[in-house]
DNA sequence: AATTACGTTCAAATATGATTGAACACATTA
DNA sequence: TAATGTGTTCAATCATATTTGAACGTAATT
């Protein structure tokens, strides 16, 4: 009997494929623009799905709410969450007579901008700024002919890393109106 | 006999990780360079390993060649360089008295960021907007309270939006020196 | 015309990276 | 103190993206 209902549960499951009408339209298509916003820039789509929510949501949403709503496991939503909390995507707030932690989106793009591009693109520009210090010393002992060839070719990836580490916070300031 | 000797060849590939000395350690420290960016693009590590080697590489490599020196199967390495070849990374060029194509790198980064934003940023960007064209018609039905705050975010990421696909060019221009 | 060289395509295998959920820690309440 | 509520961590699982290699097409060579 029990197995029979399970089954059934199972098949109608298996029909519905993702969302059970629990988010409207509109929130749809807005948490599917910051799920490919996600894609463009390496992130994991939960992560767009959680600022899509909280970006349309008009009022803070505790974990428990967005887990229930997008169908996101603990795991997802509290990484998820923490790591929104770290770019500052997200601000906790405090809810009158609510003892779990609510998040609401912050829709200042600019500073947001930055301290993505901060924490995950710089790392990595540094990194190969470094890779490229490497590159240019084991270039000097070489062969001359080889030497100028290559040399230019180092130097000119050394002045786009440079280049992109003094503006890319510029270019934030430009896109942010 | 036959069968004693592969299992040796075995064991022994197993205990080499990966580049068996095909590849110096300067031409390693520059692949694994643009095998950095290309991750930081969202592309195939492939990718970055078949431009890498052209990039250093003294003289024009077939197909053949890249297959050898960097272990890849032929199906990597004729999507990768078709890739290359689209997006202009990669020029074909005309070897004396052999048969098979070769390709040099395209040293040139301007115009090659310039057509990899048209061709994998620019779209995603237009599609965007598109999305958030339908999003404002949305809106417009909605309780008139709602309407407001959210007509204002909408209205914030279409201007970040139009900003990033006009100033981007710019951009390019700005960090290639 | 048959054989070989060169290159592409695509279904299957593999590697990568995201998600899940059980186990845990800590705070609150009964 | 025990039971409950809230949230985190991390090994196992699952999904997605990349790589492989066999099958194929076409051009060159015998």
């Amino acid at each position: 009997m029990i197995l029979a209902f399970e089954e059934k549960a199972l098949a109608k499951a298996a029909k519905e494929p993702k969302p059970p009408a629990r988010l409207s339209p509109l929130e749809t298509e807005i948490i599917d623009f910051f799920v490919q916003l996600s894609r463009l820039l390496g992130q994991p789509r939960s992560l767009g799905e959680i600022y899509g929510l909280l970006f349309i949501s008009a009022r803070p949403l505790a974990m428990d709410d967005l887990i229930e709503r997008l169908q996101l496991s603990k795991g997802s939503a509290s990484q998820g969450l923490k790591f929104l909390r770290n770019i500052g995507a997200v601000r906790m707030v405090y809810v009158a007579g609510e003892r779990r932690v609510h998040y609401e989106a912050v829709a200042e793009l600019r500073n947001l901008a930055t301290r993505f591009l901060r924490d995950q693109i710089v790392p990595h520009l540094d990194n190969g700024q470094a890779r490229l210090e490497r590159i240019a010393e084991m270039v000097k002992q070489l062969p001359p002919e080889e030497r100028g060839r290559i040399n230019g070719r180092v130097k000119m990836l050394q002045s786009w890393g440079r280049n992109g580490r003094r503006f890319l916070p510029l270019v934030v300031k430009i896109l942010g109106k």
